[in-house]
DNA sequence: CCCACATACTTCTAATTCTAATAATAGGGA
DNA sequence: TCCCTATTATTAGAATTAGAAGTATGTGGG
């Protein structure tokens, strides 16, 4: 094992693997990206319609976006003003607002999973690839949280 | 199959994967800016160094970061101010330059891959099991290019 | 040889995303 | 009940990243 005496040369599976998450990060946002594009919207807006399958908070929609809270606000405020989301009093949590689809949110993030899931970039692996690789993935995740 | 008819429940393992794969993203983006951080650099910088392997153009480097060749330009222009890297004339391609480790940089390179080697975000899984990885996402991003 | 076209790097601008700070509310313990 | 701390959403500002344009050089066809 030549861990300690040369650096140079160890972690290469790291660093493939750093890699290769990198250019299929790039996939999967191309992909998003050209639906936002046919769909005249941004990426982002096309990533939070997806996460949006029922009433959550903000803070929810930040979590399952994996980014900041700030930017989910950046994000419902465009929403906001295109008549797609309402921010709505929570029932229960008077510092937390519930984001509602409107009925032409509704449509349109039907449209938007449709476009999704047609030419997914998941398509070159088999249905048991793609569990295999989602098991990967939860396992590498799991750790520390 | 509920393929056609129920857009809103098809997907489900291509928007786990999506989120898992940002997910583990956002690891390793953490883990390289923990490195930075204990080296007093910023994670982009973490990047070129490990990617510097050998002299390179900065179009190279900007293939390898998986980035624009504008942000290569961007980070070289800092490391080679701190005396970490040279712009040298290329040997062949007067239009290109040549990117090469100053002993300092060689030095700190290698510091660098010793850290990011050591507590590595894919610890968690078995050699095996991290080839496996290696070769779906491979099999991913060989399509279509 | 000359021209069109592609490539390498840089610069500038715009968009995106994060960080820090703020105000309002929740929840738990004295 | 009254604090004290944590959490939610928002705003403002900073940093990072991408995109388009510009300059110089390489490459191949006429």
């Amino acid at each position: 094992m030549a861990r300690q005496s040369d650096p140079t040369a160890d972690g290469r599976i790291d660093r493939d693997v750093c890699k290769l998450i990198h250019r299929f990060t790039q996939k999967l946002d191309a992909h998003v990206r050209s639906v936002a594009e046919e769909l005249g919207i941004t990426a982002t807006q096309v990533v939070a319609l997806r996460e949006l399958s029922e009433p959550i908070t903000a803070r929810e929609l930040a979590d399952r976006m994996v980014c900041e809270p700030s930017n989910a606000t950046f994000v419902l405020d465009r929403l906001e003003q295109q008549g797609l989301i309402e921010r709505r009093p929570h029932p229960t949590d008077r510092r937390a607002k519930q984001i509602v689809l409107t009925p032409d949110g509704e449509r349109y993030r039907t449209d938007v999973l449709t476009r999704l899931n047609t030419h997914s970039p998941l398509a070159p692996l088999t249905a048991a690839q793609q569990e295999n690789l989602r098991d990967l993935l939860q396992t590498l995740v799991a750790q520390h949280r």
